[in-house]
RNA sequence: GCGCCCGUAGCUCAGUCCGGAUAGAGCGUUAGCCUCCGGAGCUAAAGGUCGCGCGUUCGAAUCGCGCCGGGCGCACCA
């Protein structure tokens, strides 16, 4: 509803400087004026026509406000400041407006692909990948808001050196050799001679992939280990093979799980193996060479390679060597020309697909029980790509119109080959709609580190060399990193040790698990979310387990406490409807005016969100409404306000608060306590 | 060396795309507020050479150039 308002202003500003001044204006600004008195939408034309007119903007802009002709929603022009042209809107019509609701959101065509998580299959997710999670939920929740249909993809990259080093972890330091004996580990989540892991079998996996790293390390022959199990896999059909094929099983299923209970729910689930075993790679190779994109060098440090030329690309220019390698020497393929392959795929340009089969989770390899996971999620099918026939009733999948793939910023230079490739085969139109959304990562502060080494023991302690640095890079190699469980259980204590504080005290009683679960949950979305993407989170657990000011549970309150007032209401037999009519078009005054206006931007600040890739606007935006609801609640009671016009006017503007706010949380996927 | 990102209050960050009104929050500190829809809240105070310099402009945290500090990338790893 703003964004038509701005449309017709634009054009009567336009039209106004035309007509009186003849003058015309490229671009019309229409932003927020510091304080809201000022007015509603301010427009600086008038300092940009000074020079050219000659005159004072304050004089221009006088002249603007008595030519221009309002648009409807726009009651007054005014001039403010050294020159601004501030509009105030008919406030009364447009909260009449929001409170019949928003407008059903029209369908957008294109399909639309997102990838995140992608987290290599081998050991428990940490809260680096959690960003990644939460990012690229949030992009999807956003653009399905926005009317685009959206498929979310979980790469697991099943054949690399990651699950191979925890392969040879399991056969060589712990001697299971059997695929029954990797079974019976993972169902008792315990190695040979250990208890039994609370945490289950990725977290053994952590421990283990760490142990393997220093092995490497200690005993450099044993790094053999890794090709023959490479080997192995690749060769299929062994035991070596259905080992890692369950331990890729049982640790995405934990991934599954532990994003499950944040409310992130997937669509496909592609594997590495299934791109080879389907030729992909063959097919992209054959077109990849008809398209004279890559070539065979004949000699220099990469003969016997087929290299993608980017030599000529303006993007990689600069370089000292910027041609990227995609078939070795030994004539394995790299990841990126993996990567270029899923890619063509995702866009439909493969003449091939993969086949599909149902994906159940093995919950019984994760520290999460299944009933933490919201229904929606757990009940949510998952597909994944299959080694053998289609299953009846696959959906389709790819064939997108745009790809997001979510993924830090550190992949930047891969993720723009990848781009280059499809480029180099002609499909200009597809490498324009492939984004890389990067982020920066998550770190460790020196301080949260120790605080590891207190919790979780002295293998967490660094090196008096990372010790002086701002922070460290967390590294499932070295076993370096808070586990992404580990931190929700911690907020989970916290939650509902504030829960146990205050559920015998008056609107707060009853509460119980599932809201304490809901205030965890959403403490850790919004601390992973309110920080821009390029900024790296330098992780400390004092702010991530803060409930108070800027943070989740912030927000949670406010709409707990406007549901409260509506509970009241109804518990005193009050009609608490208040129809359109009721309204009057005076006595708007500023605090409660600003809550509607704050509410009727949310579109706005979605659409610039998914453009921008910023989705902390959203979070910010979030946090903004919530702070105005709050100054408005303390100041401005319902129940013993005996002007029924005052009175439904600040009903009004709690219920327009109270359902954008759940349409707010529910795009940054943060669940709303009953109470609190 | 080349490329990208970051530098704003004691700390963590908005604001930079598209220049505009006294540079805003949260945490922390200090002082207040529950006979009133719940205090995970509210009110107020203190706290700023917007890394530095030059330039463009009526006007620069925002644009340009040059520095300084920190991080990341530039594999026959992923």
């Amino acid at each position: 509803m703003l964004e038509g308002i701005r449309a017709s202003l634009t054009e009567a500003v336009r039209a106004a400087a035309r007509e009186r001044l003849g003058a015309s204006i490229e671009r019309v600004v229409l932003e927020r004026p510091p304080q809201i008195a000022l007015g509603d939408l301010a427009c600086p034309v008038a300092f940009d026509l000074a020079k050219s007119l000659r005159k004072a903007p304050r004089a221009i802009a006088s002249e603007l406000a008595g030519a221009i002709s309002l648009p409807a929603g726009v009651r007054e022009a005014r001039v403010e400041g050294a020159g601004y042209l501030n509009f105030f809107l008919e406030r009364g019509a447009i909260v009449r407006t929001l409170l019949g609701g928003a407008a059903p959101t029209s369908p957008r065509p294109g399909k639309i692909v997102v990838e995140h998580t992608n987290i290599n299959p081998n050991k428990a997710a940490h809260i680096g990948h959690l960003r990644n999670a939460v990012l690229g939920d949030v992009l999807v929740r956003t653009l399905r808001h926005l009317g685009f249909s959206v498929e979310v993809q979980n790469y697991l990259d099943d054949t690399g050196v990651q699950v191979a080093d925890v392969v040879a972890g399991l056969i060589h330091l712990q001697e299971i050799t059997t695929l029954a004996a990797a079974e019976t580990v993972i169902r008792e989540r315990r190695l040979p001679g250990d208890p039994a892991h609370p945490k289950g079998f990725a977290y053994l996996c952590w421990d283990l992939y760490a142990e393997v790293g220093r092995t490497y390390a200690d005993r450099p022959e044993t790094k053999a280990w890794r090709d023959e199990i490479l080997h192995a896999i690749e060769a299929g059909d062994n035991e070596t093979a259905r080992i890692a094929a369950v331990v890729v099983d049982a640790v995405a299923s934990s991934h599954v799980a532990t994003m499950g209970r944040l409310g992130i729910a997937y669509d496909l689930l592609p594997r590495e193996s299934d791109i080879l075993h389907k030729q992909f790679w063959a097919t992209a190779f054959q077109l990849l060479k008809q398209a004279g994109a890559i070539h065979l060098e004949p000699e220099g440090k990469h003969a016997g390679c087929w290299v993608l030329r980017l030599t000529d690309s303006e993007e990689f220019a600069g370089m000292e060597e910027p041609d990227k390698i995609l078939v070795r020497s030994n004539g394995t393929i790299t990841y990126t020309g993996k990567d270029i392959a899923y890619q063509l795929w995702k866009f439909g340009l493969l003449p091939a697909d993969f086949d599909y089969e149902r994906f159940d989770p093995r919950w019984d390899s994760s520290a999460v029980r299944a009933e933490e996971i919201p229904a929606a999620v757990r009940e949510h099918p998952i597909w994944r790509t299959s080694h053998a026939a289609n299953a009846a009733g696959a959906p389709e999948f790819g064939r997108a119109a745009r790809v997001f793939n979510v993924i830090d910023v550190r992949q930047s230079y891969p993720q723009k080959v990848v781009r280059e490739g499809l480029r180099a085969l002609g499909y200009t139109a597809e490498a324009e709609r492939s984004v890389h959304f990067s982020y920066e990562i998550v770190a460790l502060t020196p301080r949260a580190a120790r605080e590891l080494a207190e919790r979780f023991g002295e293998e967490y302690r660094l090196s008096a060399e990372d010790e002086k640095k701002p922070f460290v890079e967390m590294s499932g190699r070295k076993g370096l990193g808070v586990k992404a469980d580990d931190l929700v259980e911690l907020l989970l204590e916290k939650s509902r040790a504030e829960v146990e504080s205050r559920r015998t005290e008056g609107a707060a009683a009853g509460m119980g698990e599932a809201d304490a679960r809901s205030i965890a949950i959403g403490a850790l979305r919004y601390f992973l979310l309110k920080v821009g993407r390029n900024k790296v989170i330098a992780f400390d657990f004092d702010e991530a387990l803060n409930f108070e000011g800027d943070t989740g549970p912030y927000l949670q309150y406010s709409l707990v406490r406007a549901a409260n007032i509506f509970r009241k209401l109804e518990e005193k037999g009050i009609a608490h409807e208040v129809s359109g009519s009721a309204l009057e078009d005076s006595g708007w005054e500023d605090d409660l005016w600003a809550i509607a206006l704050d509410a009727a931007s949310t579109p706005d600040v979605a659409e610039r969100a998914v453009e921008t890739l910023e989705l902390a606007s959203l979070a910010r935006h979030a946090f903004g409404m919530a702070q105005s609801f709050n100054h408005f609640y303390h100041r401005q009671p319902i129940l013993q306000e005996p002007d029924a016009a005052v009175r439904n006017r600040r009903l009004a503007i709690a219920r327009i608060f109270q359902r954008e706010m759940s349409a707010l949380l529910g795009l940054l996927g943060i669940p709303c306590p009953g109470r609190m």
